[in-house]
DNA sequence: GCCGTTTTCGGCCCGACTGTTTTCAGTCG
């Protein structure tokens, strides 16, 4: 059993104590604890092994002992009895946005509704708003919850996405005149690979005006709420964008409030109470007085913490604020230390672009080198290369490298990692190649041990130097493939493959947590845009964002390396 | 249920918006 279905468990649990009206704090001990449980980078076996399950910090001596029980008898017998006492409906019920857990509870007891499905029917019927405390309104809104529910309103969306419009209100905001300053917050800023809700804030003397506005964009297709300083708005493309206005002078605090992450915020706010002090989203002040402390900018939250300046990347409460205490936080890779990008499509194969049109675009970028790798042959539909039009290929880098001035153009290749493990091509071929790139793009569906072998196989092959999109997941739309990623990273410290950071916004592959772990470990790390496109160059901000979320630091990112360095590196296997 | 340079009990982060209420609880982030 994996850590990610224990974290499940345990905020199931605590969904179910929630339902049953239980104490508050035990329900966020659980919540707490899955979410510790899903970040952390040790299997939980092993942690029972080795007898360190109860030091994990929020897990105690009761959730130690439920999660030892599951793994030894396979249940966990409270969880279990929970499951019995609440009806398994009421779980899909509060997952409707608007209705909690005393609103089930209230719903089930007085009108015996035990599935979404019954709770539309007696809306339809109005029976809700005989209830007290419920009225018309209430009902009208579990309609609309239960619709945004079903529509995947609400859902996730990539970052991509969320990055692109979150760009454009922020852009809008910022050309009114009634705001002096606007910006992007929330998990946007952040950069996680997908995004709830897109969060913005606004500095403004006259929030009801911008409220006003904003409501009125023409991306807006619904109005969720809107008050004097907040409004929630659902967007033509189903994405939903909250705005925070506040007072100029406030701005900062409500940037950093609204960028979260929410337990990041509430380790900073136990952080303050600790100290005297008191933060919310409108500054920070001395819990005796309330006097508020000077804040011109994120960083004096944090210098009033003691705690040095914590990147939104890393505003996860995964160790970042003990290590910030202790002024031992990374210095984080930057979007400026990337030197070229070593994983691009061209119109050889299934890309847009010629190499030319490549390669301008790469000057532009002031990039010192990138890497041509497109398909190998047997991925058919790609317009994967023959061994011919490979060579050929190869000779027209050559050639076109000789008259371009300031911009190394790698000749290299995608090799297919086949279904057996052997690559698309005899080593011969391989070893002529600047840059080896190998990946899997077929027989999605072996078992985990074939899968993690056929790939170690490849990542021996001494001519491979990057192991591209290691677990081929598609965000939101394809799981990764049953690959033993620790198998991966010993394969990789062993033989010195490059893993890479896909930076497509669908990939986002390696994720931040492995790329943590792989740091770590040592292991290198190449940030690849797969463009297929100019355009989609300019995805390398993404995969950049990931890799500082892995705490990753230019040393461990291989091309961050000068031209002449990364030469060497690419010829030291062969 | 967790935790401890205010320790083994008594705390546990902070505020906006909504709807239904005359002062607040529920929900959300």
């Amino acid at each position: 059993m994996e850590n990610i279905e224990v974290a499940w468990i345990m905020n199931e649990i605590a969904d179910l104590l929630e339902l049953k009206g239980e104490n508050i704090f035990k329900i966020r001990a659980y919540r707490k604890a899955a979410k510790i449980i899903a970040n952390l980078s040790d299997d939980l076996p092993v942690l029972i092994e080795e007898k360190k399950l109860e030091t994990v910090p929020g897990i105690g001596k009761a959730i130690a002992g439920k999660i030892k029980e599951l793994f030894q008898t396979g249940k966990i017998q409270y969880y279990e009895n929970l499951k019995e006492e609440v009806p398994a409906g009421l779980l899909e019920i509060i997952t409707i946005p608007g209705v909690g857990a005393r609103m089930a509870q209230e719903l089930y007891g007085k009108l015996g509704v035990s599935s979404v499905d019954e709770l539309e029917a007696a809306a339809r019927a109005r029976r809700v708003r005989d209830l007290p405390g419920m009225g018309a309104k209430t009902e009208l809104n579990i309609l609309r919850g239960i619709e945004m529910l079903r529509s995947g309103v609400g859902g996730r969306t990539t970052l991509g996405i969320a990055d692109a419009l979150a760009e454009s209100f922020s852009g809008f905001l910022k050309s009114l005149p009634s705001v002096e300053y606007a910006g992007v917050a929330g998990s946007t800023r952040r950069m996680k690979e997908s995004i709830g809700d897109v969060d913005l804030v606004a500095g403004s003397h006259e929030p009801e005006k911008v409220i006003e506005i904003f409501a009125r964009h023409p991306q807006v297709k619904k109005v969720l709420s809107r008050g004097d300083t907040k409004a929630s708005i659902v967007t033509l493309m189903g994405v939903q964008a909250d705005l925070l206005v506040v007072n100029p002078d406030q701005y900062w605090s409500a940037l950093h409030h609204f960028t979260g992450s929410k337990e990041h915020n509430v380790r900073l706010r136990e952080l303050a109470h600790q100290k005297g002090l008191k933060i919310n989203e409108y500054g920070i002040f001395r819990r005796e007085d309330d006097q508020s402390l000077r804040v011109t900018g994120e960083a004096d939250i944090y210098s009033h913490l003691g705690l040095s300046y914590i990147p939104p990347e890393l505003r996860e409460d995964l160790g970042e604020v003990e290590a910030a205490g202790e002024d031992r936080l990374p210095a984080l890779l930057e979007l400026s230390d990337i030197k070229g990008d070593l994983h691009i499509h061209s119109d050889w194969s299934d890309g847009a672009n010629t190499i030319e049109q490549v390669a301008g675009r790469a000057v532009e970028m002031g990039y010192q080198y990138i890497a041509i790798t497109d398909h190998s042959k047997s991925l058919g539909i790609a317009g994967g290369l023959s061994k011919e039009r490979l060579a050929a290929q190869g000779d027209y880098i050559r050639e076109l490298n000789g008259r371009t001035d300031g911009l190394e153009i790698l000749a290299g290749i995608e090799t297919d990692i086949l279904a057996n493990g052997d690559l698309d091509y005899p080593d011969d071929i391989l070893a002529g190649m600047d840059i080896v790139i190998a990946s899997v793009h077929s027989g999605f569906r072996q078992d985990r041990e074939k899968m993690t072998g056929r790939v170690i196989s490849a990542m021996k092959n001494k001519h491979v130097d990057i192991l591209a999109h290691p677990t081929g997941r598609l965000i939101g739309r394809r799981e990764p493939y049953a690959i033993d990623m620790d198998r991966v990273f010993e394969a990789a410290v062993k033989y010195g493959t490059a893993l890479e950071i896909n930076s497509s916004p669908d990939r986002l592959d390696l994720n931040d947590r492995y790329v943590r772990k792989a740091c770590e470990l040592g292991i290198k790390i190449s940030i690849n845009t797969d463009a297929h496109d100019t355009v989609r160059l300019e995805e390398m901000k993404y995969g950049v964002a990931t890799a500082r979320r892995g705490w990753a630091q230019k040393e461990d990112i291989i091309n961050t390396m000068d031209r002449d360095k990364l030469l060497k590196f690419l010829k030291r296997r062969g």
